[in-house]
RNA sequence: GCGCCCGUAGUUCAAUGGAUAGAACACCAGACUUCUAAUCUGGUUAUCUAGGUCCGAUUCCUAGCGGGCGCACCA
């Protein structure tokens, strides 16, 4: 139930009344730029014109016939301006409680596809900005109803992959006898060292293409060391998807389609979708303005599509998609129009939809896994976690090894993921370590501790829970009212996120609620004598920590009980 | 050359075509005998340029400037 959405529908249809129109719609309504000024305002130039008055006039006319209860009208230059009472203010808080959202994508199923990294590589800052943005996208599609089916597609089989062993075979990077997820991380680092032998030693690329070769083969020793390795990689992947708690339906490997992707392809080609050009097998979407799409190259050997069509195939195969998204870095756009064009040729009539999203660079410049110049996601977790547990080991002397450990998790996690959540999706992020670092301003922390004070102080009201939820008080501070009035948009703003499929503007949204509350935890007492006025503010906060949690849970953030 | 994205405060980012362009960081000055100071209060600073549409443009259109990224055998 989208309660801001129910009040914008009831005023337009009081005004409509009172008009004796049916002009004014829900959509017509803004939120008015300070508090001062009311809840909602309607501006009235488009509306003045049609009724052949001004706009100043016809706030003053419209004010002075307003007759509900519920909310009062006020004029104000070329606007009208809504301010609801406080009683008003418990519906919004009773609405919370029932804990009921639309669900517009009822009966529909939307898979999404995430987090492609690429074995034999390292998973870096890029890879953590994917899947949280993944994850927080099929968050958001499930809170709307729709069934989601998150999938991972890793790429285990391109020429990177044999840069790695070849790099290994020569023993360029040691291999520790360590657990596997270490083995994984130190792929990583023999990819780099890879490349930089590459432009020393003159025999490296026949070398390395005569291992690609016998990995091709699916036989032989260098097959059965991708096959070691491979399993390194994924292992490793696994450990990191559990840290950050992303859990898949369903994953993909691009060894696994490019037999299939081969046979669609020669499928293709007698359609006439593919043909022939240059030696190469190609799509031409000239005539969509898309350009060419290389598929094979001249010497028989996959290119990306090759696997990614199959794949495709399989996704419709397995499931009864009304969705299927992509995200994938913002530099794959044409890629993916030219693949949505083949598979529409092909028949498929789903919508289909890449998710875009912009890199991630350090102020050193760009990252570049063949350079090195990246920061791991293994480094930089633990640098933030070791900030967090030393910053608890000095405030908490009394907490055990456990505690500590868990809720430095917990925050090392939402750190990670909100950095890369509150910005928009299409904006480079300039990662800077020490920024990152911070514990104050628009962080996770920031929202954490309000959710750690709110707990402090509700532990300490003496109230259970049936209590609180069924105080009658009267929440009367202006405070008050913009921290419901805060809590009320909180389902537009899911529709919102969603829709333009952009989770910064919750995390937007998140930031203001808490800072709300800090301003009102600062200047209101609490936990006052009144004991129903004590009930009901403890209700007000337990309804921002339910926000709170709600709202970073679609982020894909645990919050704390302490901090 | 063609296409896509981005140009807002010293820096990093906000602003479904609406009222005085908001935050955060940094800097300066304050607030814990009282609910967690990982907090709060106050102070200084900005829409790349030129046109156009509109009652109203950071937002939409055109041109230019600056940066990034794509565009036939990378993924």
């Amino acid at each position: 139930m989208n309660i801001w959405k129910q009040v914008k529908q009831q005023l337009a249809a009081e005004l409509n009344q009172q008009l004796e129109k049916d002009i004014i719609k829900p959509g017509d309504f803004i939120l008015t730029p300070d508090a001062s000024l009311g809840d909602l305002a309607l501006p009235l130039f488009v509306l003045a014109k049609d009724l052949q008055t001004s706009p100043a006039k016809l706030a003053i006319d419209l004010a002075a016939n307003w007759n509900s209860d519920w909310c009062q009208a006020e004029a104000a230059g070329a606007y009208l301006n809504f301010r609801l009472s406080t009683e008003w203010n418990k519906e919004v808080l009773a609405n919370i409680e029932t804990g009921e959202n639309e669900r517009i994508g009822e009966g529909q199923e939307v898979m999404i596809e995430y987090s492609n990294a690429n074995t034999h590589k390292e998973y870096h800052l890029g890879h953590l900005r994917n899947i949280s943005y993944g994850d927080a996208m099929g968050r958001l599609y499930r809170a709307a109803g729709f069934k989601v089916w998150p999938v991972s597609y890793i790429n285990d089989f391109g020429i990177h992959v044999a840069k790695t062993i070849w790099a290994l075979k020569r023993g360029f990077v040691p291999m520790t006898e360590d657990a596997s997820a270490d083995k994984g991380f130190l792929l990583g680092q023999a990819y780099v060292e890879a490349v930089k032998q590459l432009e020393i030693l003159p025999e490296g690329p026949a070398e390395v293409s005569q291992i690609m070769q016998n990995i091709e083969a699916r036989t032989g020793e260098d097959y059965d060391l991708w096959t070691t390795t491979r399993q390194w990689s994924l292992d490793y992947f696994a450990s990191i998807y559990q840290e950050l708690k992303i859990e898949f339906a369903e994953h993909y490997y691009e060894s696994e389609y490019i037999e299939a992707g081969r046979a669609l392809v020669d499928e293709l080609l007698k359609k006439g979708i593919l043909r022939e050009s240059q030696g190469a097998i190609i799509a031409d979407l000239e005539e969509y303005g898309l350009g060419v799409l290389v598929v094979l190259r001249a010497d028989g050997t996959a290119l990306y599509p090759v696997a990614d069509l199959a794949l495709a195939q399989e996704k419709f195969r397995r499931h009864e998609l009304t969705k299927s998204l992509y995200v994938v870095d913002v530099r794959q756009s044409l890629y993916f129009k030219q693949l949505f064009k083949v598979l529409e040729l092909m028949g498929y009539r789903a919508e289909m939809a890449h998710l875009p999203y912009d890199f991630v660079k350090l102020p050193s410049g760009m990252m570049s896994s063949r350079t090195g110049n990246t920061i791991s996601y293994r480094d930089l977790y633990l640098k933030v976690f070791e900030k967090f547990k030393n910053e608890i080991a000095d405030r908490h002397v009394d907490w055990d090894e456990d505690q500590m450990i868990e809720t430095a998790r917990i925050l090392t996690v939402a750190t990670l993921k909100f950095e890369m959540l509150k910005v928009g999706a299409d904006k480079v992020i300039c990662f800077d370590v020490d920024e990152a670092l911070r514990f104050d301003g628009f962080t996770a922390s920031y929202l954490e501790y309000v959710a750690a004070r709110i707990n402090s102080v509700l532990s300490k009201s003496g109230l259970e829970t049936s209590a609180i939820l069924s105080a009658g008080g009267d929440l009367s501070q202006a405070l008050e009212s913009r921290l419901v009035a805060k809590l009320a948009q909180f389902e537009e703003k899911i529709e919102q996120s969603a829709q333009a499929a952009n989770p910064s503007e919750l995390a937007k949204y998140l930031y203001e609620l808490a800072q709300l509350f800090n301003d009102y935890y600062q200047t209101v007492p609490l936990l006052v004598d009144d004991s129903g006025l004590r009930a009901v503010r403890m209700r007000l906060l337990l309804n921002i920590r339910t926000i709170l949690q709600n709202g970073l849970e679609l982020l894909g953030i645990e919050i704390v009980r302490q901090m």
